[in-house]
DNA sequence: CTCACTATTGTGGATATCCGCAAACGGCCA
DNA sequence: TGGCCGTTTGCGGATATCCACAATAGTGAG
């Protein structure tokens, strides 16, 4: 899995040289020349970080970053501007963007910031990985097994659980011996614990 | 428990300005001339949040956001600056900063960060006090206790534990018991999430 | 209609957990 | 030295969990 620098900038001069930048220092660059030809051919798996112009004739830098996270495109986005504008970089950050830079850029510490959301965003990718695999795990429960597992998580004894259902005892046991099958765990502790990572945001 | 605003400024007249405008909107407020002056009098429990010029004389709003975060006070910051500094802002947001405000200010858009600030200062107080609540209970339990405690955790049996630990399963079980008892829980998968609560960052 | 899946229940036994009752040993404090 | 705490262990019983074997029933797909 390598990462990419998608560099979205409607002025050619600036995609060059972010280009020659990034790779003369073994970083992977693709460029667009503005936010619509970027969501039209990438806008499945990414993985790296963007370099995004504030200002671009179109659809602005902002506006492709709403529309990337409406889409549930979470790669890490580094804004570049030509104009220091402090509302519109808290903003930005606020909303979630990985960094704001001023051109003119400092190479190094713009190579520095890239490789960060590189890294960044590899810890994403994992995180988002383990949460998909319970998810995947969750989906193949029946809708009975995921009202057992509710109660089991609630730790409640399986005698209680066959009454709330009004069901016998040992349909829960198999129900629960169903779940943990799925869920791939071999005890209710285990399976409180694969939970809780949907539940963690892990930040930094 | 109420909020209060922390103005930190060494112009009076902003300081009076603020004040004024916190206090007619129902905001309590607290104002001091320097960074200095506010670690010496309010260092222990503070709620709400902090306005925080960025520049000033001796210790700058900066190096106390800093100070700050070194002994644990995680009061929300809100900075004021006069001059737009985009660097500055992206660099306080990035270590944690709630918002970056330029002088002149407006005033309802000032009053509303500060209230959300007021807001993500209450959830952090809530998420604080259990995992305080959490750790005071840990701070019972025995060694020998975490030892057996880790294991549970870890999903062992009783028997697998005895064996590692080269204890008898009653004694076991007697510690468990015990931890049960002190964490304030009634089976291991309470136990698992009540821990849980402690890696948890809760986002936003 | 048959097959696969889901839900349901029963029997009976092997394990595990939970607990009260009892007790022994070492360390620390008054 | 006696009490308190932590650690240890045993006994025995009440519950609970885990599972193989076996069976009934409804539902949707092919």
């Amino acid at each position: 899995m390598n990462s990419i620098a998608y560099i979205i900038d409607d002025d050619s001069a600036v995609r060059d040289a972010l280009q020659w930048l990034l790779q003369s220092r073994g970083v992977q660059c693709q460029a667009w020349d503005s936010a619509d030809a970027f969501l039209a051919s990438a806008t499945n798996e990414l993985f790296g970080c963007c370099l995004l112009d504030v200002r671009m004739p179109g659809m602005s830098g902002v506006e492709l970053f709403d529309r990337m996270r409406s889409i549930q495109c979470q790669l890490p986005v580094i804004f570049l501007t030509g104009h220091g504008d402090v509302p519109m970089a808290v903003k930005a950050l606020k909303d979630g963007a990985f960094d704001f830079v001023e051109k003119p850029y400092d190479d190094n510490a713009l190579v520095d910031k890239v490789l960060a959301a590189f890294a960044h965003d590899e810890r994403r990718i994992a995180r988002a990985e383990s949460v998909n695999l319970v998810r995947q795990q969750l989906a193949q429960l029946t809708q009975r097994e995921h009202e057992v597992m509710q109660r089991i998580l609630a730790g409640k004894l399986n005698k209680v659980i066959a009454d709330e259902l009004g069901i016998a005892m040992r349909t829960v046991e198999v129900h629960r011996s169903h779940i943990f099958e799925k869920m791939q765990v071999r005890s209710a502790v285990e399976l409180s614990q694969r939970l809780a990572t949907l539940g963690d945001t892990g930040a930094t």
